[in-house]
DNA sequence: CGCATAACTTACTTTTTTATCAGTACCTGA
DNA sequence: TCAGGTACTGATAAAAAAGTAAGTTATGCG
């Protein structure tokens, strides 16, 4: 659970009410998000089954803790078809698709790095 | 300290591995990194105490640890003038001023990410 | 009835990250 | 000689994030 009067929780609230990146990355920075999304990016839509296929070592777990949170940030929207054995899908909502060119970039810069620094 | 064998030290060393995404938000993702960052993105160069004094509430301990890493990563470069007192200063490098693109596009995204959500 | 299935929950432990606070070395000017 | 500035280091504790493993729910099918 979060405390919200420790200093830790206040730095980072501190930092995310006056940095627009600071709050971006603590939207996108969950060890499993990208990887989440990018997937999302990339088919319209997809069920909680096939994310867990798709995304080798991630747990039950995670995967939901992750989706909610993207839920409540309003990047992914969940929708739930009353049947039985239950189906659920998962998709992003126009302002999840607005991070693509920002998704791409850090995605780009991550690859020129690693590239760069490779070759000392 | 690291444990480089638990699950979740391999889990994000296999993301990182593949994804370009995971990879650079590992190199910014700390939490003072993007405050510290942007920093010397507006300014040539700075002195440790100009950081300090810039950046409010970050402890000195924590101060030098993400900088020592932006160091490690080739992304800030560290200038130490034999001098008493000490003088140090930091600075981006090429590879530190290539993520100005990204920063901002995250940051933009961020921004708008706020006012959206704000207006619920 | 009892099993299978999808999509979760819950309880608990481990690992990682941040914070707190008290040092250290060096010279300098008073 | 002694306080003061600069740029740190180290030990320890607190908080947060991630992992593990075992339930739960509802129902259609054999």
């Amino acid at each position: 659970m979060r405390k919200e009067t420790s200093s830790n929780a206040l730095n980072e609230k501190k930092i995310n009410a006056t940095c627009g990146m600071g709050y971006a990355l603590s939207l996108i920075g969950g060890r499993w998000k990208s990887n989440i999304l990018w997937r999302l990016l990339n088919s319209d839509k997809l069920r909680y089954s096939e994310l867990r296929r798709l995304i080798p070592g991630i747990s039950e777990r995670m995967l939901v803790s992750q989706l909610r949170e993207l839920e409540a940030d309003q990047l992914v929207l969940r929708v739930v078809y009353p049947e039985v054995p239950p189906r659920v899908e998962y998709a992003l909502t126009d302002l999840g698709k607005s991070m693509r060119p920002m998704l791409q970039s850090i995605s780009d810069w991550g690859e020129m790095h690693r590239k760069v620094t490779a070759e000392d």
